[in-house]
Formats: C-alpha cells, sequence, structure tokens
DNA sequence: TCATTAAATTGTT
DNA sequence: AACAATTTAATGA
C-alpha cells in the first residue's frame, strides 16, 4: 500500500543523489526542485509499492533492493512483467498519461524506494531537455526489452527463462547501478521467472557449466553477457 | 580480532 | 515441500 511507504518517507539525502540516473542531466534549477520534491521510503520485503486502480501518485525508483512489478490475470494468477534493479524508474507510462497504475510493484527483498510526485513529473517534462531525453532512452529501451520478453516466453526452456531475466535486470541502460554482479537470490530469482527455486538452481548450474554465470552466495557474477543474450532472447540459439 | 551463535541461502532429495 | 549443509551477519569477550 502506498501510504505505507508515504508514512516513512523522508527527503532525499546527497549521498543518494549518485544512486538517481536522471539527476546528473538536469539543468540547476531543474534539479533543485526535483531533489526537494523527492521523498523517499524503506519497504520491507513483501511490501506493495503501487496497486493496480490507485491512481498514480509518483514516478518510482530502486535505490537498493529488488522490486518485481507484476499483474493478476483475469484468472486470478500472477504474471510477472519485469524486475527492476537499483538505479532503475518505472510507471512513467501510467504517470504521463495521468492514470490509475495498472500493475502491482512489490519489493522482494527490503528496499530503499524513491518517489518523483506526478506533479514535478510533469513539470519536468515541460520543461527539462534532458529529463525528456532520459525519459524516452528509457521508453525505448523498454521496449526493446518487452520484445526480448515476447520472445522468451514462447519458450517453456528453463535456462532460457532465467538466462532472460538475467539479461533483463543486468542492463546497464535501464538499471545503471547493477554491474556485472547481481545481487540476487536464487528465491528472489525464482520469483521473477515464475518457476521453482529448485528449476532455477538448477538452470543456474547450468549456465555456470557452460561459463556464462558463476554462482555466488546471494548473488550472480554474470561472465559472459553476449552469450547469455543470445540464449534468452532467441530460443534456438546456442552460442 | 576472534569465537560463538543466529539467520539466511544454497544444494539435494 | 522438507531437510541438511554452507555462508554470512551479529554479538560479545
Amino acid at each position: 500500500m502506498t501510504s505505507r511507504l508515504h508514512a516513512r518517507q523522508r527527503p532525499l539525502r546527497e549521498s543518494e543523489f549518485a544512486q538517481i540516473p536522471w539527476l546528473s542531466r538536469l539543468l540547476p534549477n531543474e534539479h533543485e526542485r526535483a531533489v526537494s520534491d523527492l521523498r523517499v521510503g524503506m519497504a520491507q520485503a513483501g511490501e506493495m509499492i503501487c496497486r493496480t486502480g490507485r491512481p498514480a501518485t509518483y514516478w518510482f525508483g530502486v535505490i537498493d533492493g529488488l522490486l518485481k512489478v507484476s499483474i493478476l490475470t483475469l484468472q486470478g494468477r500472477t504474471t510477472t512483467y519485469t524486475g527492476i534493479a537499483p538505479g532503475g524508474w518505472f510507471g512513467e507510462g501510467t504517470v504521463i498519461k495521468r492514470e490509475a497504475y495498472r500493475y502491482d510493484a512489490q519489493a522482494l527483498r527490503r528496499s530503499r524506494v524513491a518517489g518523483l510526485p506526478t506533479g514535478t513529473f510533469h513539470w519536468l517534462l515541460d520543461h527539462s531537455i534532458g529529463f525528456n531525453r532520459f525519459i524516452m532512452d528509457q521508453l525505448n529501451e523498454r521496449v526493446g526489452q518487452f520484445i526480448g520478453t515476447l520472445a522468451a516466453e514462447r519458450t517453456s526452456d528453463p535456462e532460457q527463462r532465467v538466462a532472460h531475466s538475467l539479461v533483463a535486470l543486468a542492463n546497464p541502460r535501464l538499471f545503471y547501478n547493477v554491474g556485472r554482479e547481481l545481487h540476487i537470490t536464487q528465491q528472489e530469482l525464482a520469483y521473477l521467472v515464475g518457476l521453482s527455486r529448485q528449476r532455477v538452481n538448477q538452470a543456474l548450474h547450468e549456465l555456470a557449466a557452460r561459463k556464462l554465470v558463476r554462482v555466488e552466495y546471494g548473488r550472480l557474477r554474470i561472465l559472459d553477457l553476449p552469450a547469455l543474450r543470445r540464449l534468452g532472447l532467441e530460443p534456438e540459439s546456442t552460442g
């Protein structure tokens, strides 16, 4: 529930500026207003950041932690759209159209989440070329990612599904704080991919055997992103 | 700093 | 889903 995030929210700290990719693209007066309007809150694991149907009040970003964006199908099944890693921002489509959220966002682990009020968002759209540029790049990047997801979803091969999720999370254009080291547990990855933890564990070791990733405690190291990308996006490709 | 303990995560059935 | 093994984090001397 957004109000829970509300209750604990506080202004942005200066040390957090660097975690927000679009701030550096703003001119001084734009920067000043954005920083003073930005709010930061702690979301506990399992906590909802936004819910389907609620009017869009914030454009959200992850400072650290991990979120899952999902919808509830008519059949009552949960379908995960994507994970949001540190440095990632989401909800711009909804905020631009001034609509209600069309998805749920939930913290998979304890996460620091920033929110920019819709009013400020629109002000930046109206005044800042740098901001517009960021939004355009982000929308463009997301389109590409969803096309890849469509291809990846046609397969039921866990190894490919897992590979695709990893490639998506390692995308520096969407999650610029994420390097070759993904801080994600196998359980969290399982929630994102929609597979059991056991199956994810098995798939990860298959990927590790191919030297595409290294499995570590509480995190994964990506060893061969190009090969992982081929595997995740193109069903027949074996590298 | 080190040893002990609890908690989290992984590996396996 | 359950359980054992392993790794990390927390605690206190």
